[in-house]
DNA sequence: TATATTATTTATAACGTTTCAAGTATGGAG
DNA sequence: CTCCATACTTGAAACGTTATAAATAATATA
């Protein structure tokens, strides 16, 4: 079994001390000919740094947690990507943990990330609750939530205006016409998604003079599967409706099958929007107009802030990037 | 700026040595009335073990690298669920890269392993460059191919046989009167997913006695907007066909679209079979069949094996998961 | 009771880096 | 030619663990 060598081996080499080898490793200016004959028994050595032990030292390990509720998700899985190509740019790594937003898990992701020296923390979910906040702040990691709804001055966040996106959303349908709006409104407790979106609907049923229906208003899941079942459910109630709006694409798309099944048609019987601006939308029959979120940004631009949090030590950066109204074939005017 | 407390700072209240209180840590015996001591400091200093010296120390980080092309397939994204999952429940940490399948990048990632000292690696891709393999020798560390056909027994893999679930999708169509049928065929030079499908679809026609057409097999991608942009490209020559078999779900899906833009019926005019099974085949009108692949379990089967590779120190396992045949509604009968 | 044996505990040396005070060249000024 | 500043280099001390050998306490044996 061969030895790995390590950086005092390269500096017995390069007859110097190990100061000086650690020197040239860190770019730290050196005479050039002692550069020379380190930077040789690094070749010859095939030297690769130890980074645990530079980890140790410096007390700084170049990674960062990633909390995420589950990384099938295309919404999440795209979020990731944003983040990933991000860090890894600035020579950092990262590890997800899947959460199920269950707050045991969370609460061990936070042990786990402790334990590893994480430099900060990236978090998805949708509802945090008192314990895991004051876990983190006990941490004293930076952290930034992502499309996460928390209002407290020690983090800083990335999200979109979901009350204004949702309510751009039902604006839209109103002005085509539509009454009778259904909503698959995700989990009622989610301050994040579902709370949020729930209200954008509201105020623009508000403004548009319509009386909101309580029967029309449906909580469930975020999921294609909970979408096509809700969808179902709702259907077969008999109740008659002219649009839906879908709290996420993924639960539109689930519905359209239940209505495809129901013989309902769309958009001719019923105009169908979604929300999240998934790629699938474009794939659909037929092709669903939607709320797009800049997934791949939401990720990148919050470990960026994150890093200036590492960096600079300071937090509290809130951002809020545009959303985006995607005009597609799911929604008929019925005026 | 309140310290973090260290095992020593635990021994020094608990009253006992460092050795000690390691072995308290470690669930190694000691006489009660000092673990008592111990635990009771632990939790009085709120004491967290520094994972980073302990790597260092035992020279070993309970962390595996996770090379894959993207993280937001549907494809990737399930596997590396099952990875995580595993992982996670093993007390493992995963490091994701992903490489968007170029050497470069992929030799990265292997640098950031060995700097980072992962215990192992996981490894999707398609092609296995000689380069790569000998970099993933020459670490030393213990790697798991997934869905990734490279014949090498210092390594160990877990994969579907991707010949002869083409072939069962392709004979099925066959069985069904089909005869000409397109394949939208992945990359030529694929020796994972490409070509040995290509090979499967070959067989099938071969057994069959339907002489293959070239024109009738098309190299292109892997992913929605591709399978759209290859089937438009392939309609507008206006060539007659009774099927399609695509490489991918994904590819499945674009092609839908395209022929759906042509007028083109799914399936009273064209059959489509596709491949990998993701959840979307039943969202789509039509459902697609599709031969399923169990990625989670193709995750967590190759976490698994590298466990034990990282345990045991043994490599070499080769394991091949059966994959299942989903009748759909895209196929129709041609007798 | 003294001694041999076993069971625990302790002190110390790693693991592979970075850092910093102290040391040794190097070069310029007097 | 001597002396000082300046420019590099070096040696040793960390970082927070685990592991091992040495030391001590506890128990059994004669």
């Amino acid at each position: 079994m061969k030895k790995t060598y390590n950086l005092k081996d390269v500096a017995k080499l390069a007859q110097v001390s190990l100061g000086t080898a650690s020197k040239v490793l860190n770019h730290i200016y050196v005479k050039p000919d002692l550069q020379a004959r380190v930077e040789a028994a690094v070749k010859e050595l095939n030297y690769t740094p130890n980074e645990i032990a530079r980890s140790l030292k410096v007390n700084s390990t170049n990674t960062v947690g990633i909390m995420i509720p589950d990384i099938s998700s295309p919404v999440i899985s795209k979020v990731v990507k944003g983040i990933e190509d991000f860090n890894r740019q600035e020579g950092y790594n990262g590890i997800i943990y899947q959460t199920a937003l269950e707050m045991k898990i969370e609460e061990q992701a936070i042990e786990t990330f402790v334990r590893n020296k994480v430099d900060g923390i990236l978090y998805i979910g949708n509802t945090v609750g008192e314990e895991i906040a004051d876990r983190l702040k006990e941490s004293r990691i930076p952290v930034v939530f992502i499309m996460t709804n928390y209002e407290d001055p020690a983090f800083s966040s990335v999200t979109i205006d979901n009350v204004e996106a949702a309510y751009s959303a039902v604006d839209y349908l109103c002005r085509k016409g539509h009454k009778q709006i259904l909503m698959l409104a995700g989990e009622k407790e989610d301050p994040n998604a579902g709370e949020p979106r729930l209200r954008g609907y509201l105020e623009a049923l508000k403004k548009h003079g319509i009386e909101p229906d309580p029967s029309l208003i449906r909580h469930g899941g975020y999921r294609l599967k909970r979408g096509y079942e809700d969808m179902s459910r709702f259907l077969l109630e008999g109740k008659k409706i002219s649009a839906l709006f879908a709290v996420s694409d993924e639960v539109a798309i689930g519905a359209v099958k239940a209505l495809f099944e129901h013989q309902i048609r769309v958009p001719e019987d019923v105009s169908v929007f979604g929300f999240d601006g998934i790629e699938m939308i474009h794939y659909s029959e037929p092709t669903i107009s939607s709320i797009s979120q800049p997934f791949y940004e939401l990720g990148s631009e919050a470990a960026k802030i994150l890093m200036c949090c590492m960096k600079e030590g300071k937090g509290n950066v809130h951002k809020v990037l545009p959303f985006q109204l995607v005009e597609n074939k799911s929604v008929t005017d019925r005026r």
